[in-house]
DNA sequence: CGATAAACGGAGTGTGCTTTCCACTTCAGG
DNA sequence: CCTGAAGTGGAAAGCACACTCCGTTTATCG
């Protein structure tokens, strides 16, 4: 069986497209991608349109929304946040595994304007792709889980701080842009000290699951920077 | 003798426009103060103009850029930003006082959605604005100094860190809005651990005062989301 | 009160974006 | 090679915004 939504149904799909269309198809997905990378995901579609050399109304006609776009372009980074946590989880030490994975989604995200927000947002439309974003939260409770029962990974920790980083991080990343290229390193530099087991002392609550759920439907996807 | 850009200066300068001028465009100031906290900076100013209930034209006599606009309406809150720092100051135990200062510059970028970003950007034209910033930043390391001393402050901490801060929490605070808006108190409650001296490990390298100038003046004022 | 400069507001212009529509073009199967 | 369904691109409609122009109103001062 073939549920929809799945990798076979979107082959399927595509299979059936012309071939000339589905070289249109794939321009697209390329110059989106370069362009939500500089710009961000506000980007406008014409521009996207521009420099994959195709008219407007074939990127509507593939793209209906923005977020179909934007689903599709991110599809492969969005694997590659899942298979992060296999390397992060293959670690012999726990919190080895722990910082490195963190600090591979915090270059990810300092890699991508785009994909910088994509990690801060949810699509409750794209059930594969948010099906990727659960399936890596599923995955950062575990290896938080093993860092935590090392000792080294302070107990009061919650997966929601995660989300918090890549937040912050975020904001980093878009206000430094170009002219301080590696300062989220630092704000990561800190932030893994404090989530050290190693001189812990009390924090202010973690944020609810629910509430972060929440902010995170709240960021729309036509404006993913502010407003 | 009384020099441009002073306070004295913009006083007499406003002495000379007549009543009903004055108070459009004191209503004004205040309309954009709401309009910025609740949207952000990039708040269309025809909106701006509807809540003071001006004609849209009376906005743009008043202040021709959004600049003019900006520097205006957030004059104040600089002020009580560099006020911030006596208080801190005041306090005798330099550790206490470096937190309770951070902690007031981080809930007042929660409070206004426009503040927020005023404290990441610059504004080369306005000098009164900007010498604000220098005088809080001046003061903010002669915080930094007293704190450092007492040994409660890691050594290698870094005025920029609180730049870095500010950034950070700016993408904590846009993203989780009214969802979550306690969350940027746990950032910060990570990040002054990491601060402290306890368990202080190595760090990448704080970036350069100058690349974060760039940085903070390469977010261009109309936008001041991203883009 | 009356003259006059200051101030006013809204209509108008220009831009850039999203999204739809449709006359023309091109691929693919027979 | 011919046909028609699939695909195309650009024009056009609709919208939101920044910013300007100008005929009308209003405060102020003698």
């Amino acid at each position: 069986m073939v549920k929809p939504g799945s990798k076979e149904a979107r082959d399927a799909c595509r299979q059936a497209l012309r071939t000339d269309a589905e070289r249109n198809r794939s321009r697209v997905v390329d110059a989106a991608q370069e362009v939500f990378a500089e710009q961000g995901l506000t980007a406008s579609m014409a521009e996207v349109a521009r420099r994959a050399g195709v008219g407007i109304a074939t990127l509507y006609r593939r793209f209906p929304t923005r977020e179909d776009l934007i689903t599709d372009v991110f599809a492969d980074k969005m694997s590659a946040y899942v298979d992060a946590i296999d390397e992060a989880a293959a670690d012999p030490d726990p919190w080895n595994g722990f910082c490195a994975y963190v600090e591979r989604v915090c270059a990810m995200q300092a890699e991508d304007r785009g994909f910088t927000h994509v990690l801060t947002m949810t699509f409750p439309t794209a059930s594969e792709f948010e099906a990727k974003r659960a399936e890596a939260y599923r995955g950062f409770e575990r290896l938080i889980e093993r860092a935590k029962e090392t000792g080294r990974l302070r107990a009061d920790f919650s997966s929601q701080d995660l989300v918090l980083l890549l937040m912050a991080n975020a904001g980093v990343v878009e206000a430094t842009g170009a002219a301080a290229p590696d300062a989220w390193r630092r704000l990561m530099g800190y932030m893994l000290q404090a989530f050290s087991a190693v001189g812990a002392a009390p924090l202010p609550p973690a944020p609810t699951p629910s509430a972060m759920h929440e902010a995170m439907v709240g960021v729309t996807c036509g404006a993913a920077n502010g407003r």
